[in-house]
DNA sequence: TTTTTTGCAAAAGGTTTGCAACACG
DNA sequence: CGTGTTGCAAACCTTTTGCAAAAAA
């Protein structure tokens, strides 16, 4: 049984040839990826409405993290390693980075002295700048 | 001239009733604002296509700042005070924080310490979670 | 008058949904 | 075999675009 059968047996998924393919492209592409990047891995075999489907369900049970890139479809990443995305505003360039501790108290911080919030699960912290290869 | 005005003018805009009133949305409404917010308080007076293009105008000039809130639309703010948003996953009240120098110290160390990039103009923080009124 | 700006209508693009067929366990 | 999963096709919704009419400077 593989890494990915087992992950999915844990959530009370069925195993079956779909999830396991969709998985097996964020485990392959190291990137924030997108159903239509998927569809075209796949493309003969899968239907998008499954992908959108499975992409969805695998946020919801924590499988995968939303990323938000400002583009015009929604990306995703395998959520078991935290880091964020510097985003080139001119050619799309992504390089990763991690936070410190000082983000994490902060976030600590902000729901403590909050005065609608009791909890955060997640979120964003991505740039969006210019890489050494644009002007 | 009202300030709105000399906003415009400033940038070169001329200056016209559809792009006041959308400042003016944002002025007497505090908080991220799409496109459809602005649509039903100006409804038969300006078409959606006129808001779409003014927003995106307007964002490239640094009016607004565009704000990532996992909604199916995208979401606007003024660019004149720089802060950040708690978001209830489940009922999507909003609020605000502002980031700490520890946030600002560590966003200038990612950009000297990255192979790829060379500046950042602009990052998102937003924080998903629940608030107090909901389970 | 010249150049922007706007409205209209149509199209595009990503995403969701209902339903019937299929397949995992 | 029963329930969860998938494919298909259609619908949905937000956003974009081309073009002609209107308005700002």
């Amino acid at each position: 049984m593989t890494g990915n059968q087992t992950l999915l047996k844990k959530l009370g998924y069925k195993i079956t040839p779909t999830r396991l393919a969709i998985l097996n492209v964020f485990d392959e592409n190291n990137k924030p990826i997108d159903a239509s990047f998927i569809h075209n891995k796949l493309k003969e075999n899968i239907n998008e409405a499954t992908i959108y489907r499975t992409l969805a369900s695998f946020e919801n049970n924590g499988i995968l993290r939303r990323i938000d890139l400002r583009k015009d479809s929604v990306y995703f990443e395998l959520n078991n390693d935290h880091h964020h995305h510097m985003v080139c505003l001119k050619c799309g360039e992504i390089e990763d980075f991690r936070e410190n501790k000082d983000v994490e108290k902060l976030l600590k911080r902000i729901v403590t002295e909050s005065k609608k919030f009791k909890s955060i699960k997640e979120h964003s912290l991505e740039l969006f700048g210019c890489c050494k290869s644009c002007n």
